[in-house]
RNA sequence: GUGGGCAUAGCUCAAUUGGUUAGAGCGCCAGAUUGUGGCUCUGGAGGUUGUGGGUUCAAUUCCCAUUGCUCACCCCA
């Protein structure tokens, strides 16, 4: 019989490592509720026209890394690459925007996309990110982006790196658009094959191209930054203006261009050169449009989401980790045979009930070996039940840590246990 | 979709210019005073060398194919 494996790009958490999620989550969610951000949890399938309609259908995302399927009942779903526009459709579908204010949101959880595996590339990834929806304010990208920083900084990284931008918005991005084509008109043929189907599509991808001779056309480009119209500089000043304030390091890079078609005004990444190529941890951006094209009322909101699996490569190449991995037992409970296990069996569960962690042989192996794998275990106590203890109804309690034996009442084992805590 | 690298025990790796029963460390199991862990010592289990073919007297080693993993391009988290 062949064994089954898992699919190409997905992986098992297995319960050596599942603490180090469990610290990473707990993070994350301080970080989001002392901020004001409430959990949302959707579907992770949606029906495909959302992602579709929400990312665009020319962005590598939908045309080709999309799980898509039909349902029995012939309906096209896709598993969430991405969770903006579940977040979006869900907050349209709910009427969040009726409770007034502003709706600051966030969620945790896997998104799936068809690609090709590398470090840090995975096809289901878990995503953390939030959503400050209903502000048009400087200031909410400026917190979103603050809660970002400060919370991978809360882990103990540092040497991260920011990268700002403005992509303008439906005013002045077509007429940016006109003007970058215009530069790069004459000297299309000395572009990549990819980049020159950009040039009709998405021209402001090209700047983004790792292709060193597209590159070098590039370095002379016409940038973003210089074609903003007032409403879009006096925002993307704003947002600098916080930063700066709130002592936070950026960079502008006039040529960081995300590959979700939504993003208007700031766009943003956090990148660190532990990552190997993939080497984006976070990024997000302010996205105006997004609501309205996906038929709810305008809407101007602002969000990041961070990659997990990028933080954990990180966490564990910086060393990171504390030691967090969860305590061994409070008592093991070595039997040398099944009626001295019949015999206990009501006492382990009453310490159990009690709150005591307590663990006991259910193999049937010699003493030695029980007192092995209590050690292994991390066991903090071990008591032998045998035929004198259960008739004097005294157990001899052994300490690990230095091998100290202590008398006690089996009736008394629980109060033992209670004191010691 | 495209390229490079790798594939030997549960894990990390050895095996001389192709040469005989493929080894080690860790881990696992058992023992070293009859009912007591860690350290030490002894023994044991565990491999169709990813799979299929080819060259050869002989293949873990060379060649081809195939699968898987990995890194990279692209794009993103």
């Amino acid at each position: 019989m062949e064994p089954i494996k898992n699919i190409k790009g997905t992986q098992d958490l297995l319960p050596q490592q599942a603490w180090k999620w469990h610290y990473i989550e707990s993070v994350i969610r301080k970080m989001s509720e002392t901020a004001g951000y409430r959990e949302i949890r959707t579907p992770i399938f949606e029906s495909t026209q959302l992602f579709k309609r929400g990312i665009g259908e020319l962005t590598d995302v939908v045309s080709k890394e999309m799980y898509t399927f039909t349902d029995r009942g012939n309906t096209s779903l896709t598993l969430r690459p991405e969770m903006t526009a579940s977040v979006m459709r869900s907050w349209i579908q709910n009427s969040l925007g009726q409770e007034g204010g502003v709706q600051k949101l966030y969620y945790a959880g896997p998104m799936f996309r068809a690609e090709n595996v590398q470090k840090g590339r995975l096809r289901q990834f878990h995503q953390w990110g939030i959503e400050l929806v209903g502000s048009p304010a400087a200031a909410a990208d400026a917190e979103v982006i603050l809660l970002m920083i400060r919370t991978l900084e809360s882990f103990g990284l540092t040497n991260l790196k920011l990268k700002l931008n403005s992509v303008g918005d439906e005013n002045c991005r077509p007429v940016y658009r006109e003007i970058l084509k215009d530069y790069f008109r004459p000297r299309l043929a000395e572009l990549c094959p990819v980049c020159q189907g950009r040039f009709d599509s998405n021209p402001m991808r090209i700047l983004d191209c790792k292709n060193e001779t597209c590159k070098s056309v590039s370095a002379e480009a016409p940038k973003i930054t210089d074609h903003l119209n007032e409403a879009c500089q006096t925002h993307f000043d704003l947002v600098k203006t916080f930063l700066t304030k709130a002592n936070i390091p950026f960079e502008i890079d006039p040529f960081l261009v995300r590959g979700l078609d939504y993003y208007t005004k700031t766009a943003f990444e956090v990148i660190s050169t532990d990552l190997g190529s993939q080497n984006a941890v976070g990024g997000g951006g302010r996205y105006d449009l997004l609501i309205e094209q996906l038929g709810g009322k305008p809407t101007p909101s602002v969000g990041f989401a961070i990659g997990i699996e990028r933080l954990l490569i990180l966490l564990e190449e910086r060393n990171l980790f504390k030691d967090l991995s969860p305590k061994g037992p409070d008592l093991f409970v070595a039997t040398f045979s099944e009626s001295h296990q019949t015999a206990i069996f009501p006492v382990v569960q009453n310490l159990r009930l009690a709150g005591i962690r307590t663990e006991m042989e259910l193999i049937g192996r010699s003493i030695k070996a029980q007192m092995r794998e209590a050690d292994r275990l991390k066991a903090a106590y071990v008591l032998v039940v045998g035929d004198q203890e259960l008739e004097t109804q005294t157990v001899t309690l052994k300490k690990m840590a230095d091998g100290s034996q202590t008398p006690v009442n089996l009736s008394e084992l629980t109060d033992f246990f209670k004191r010691l805590a």
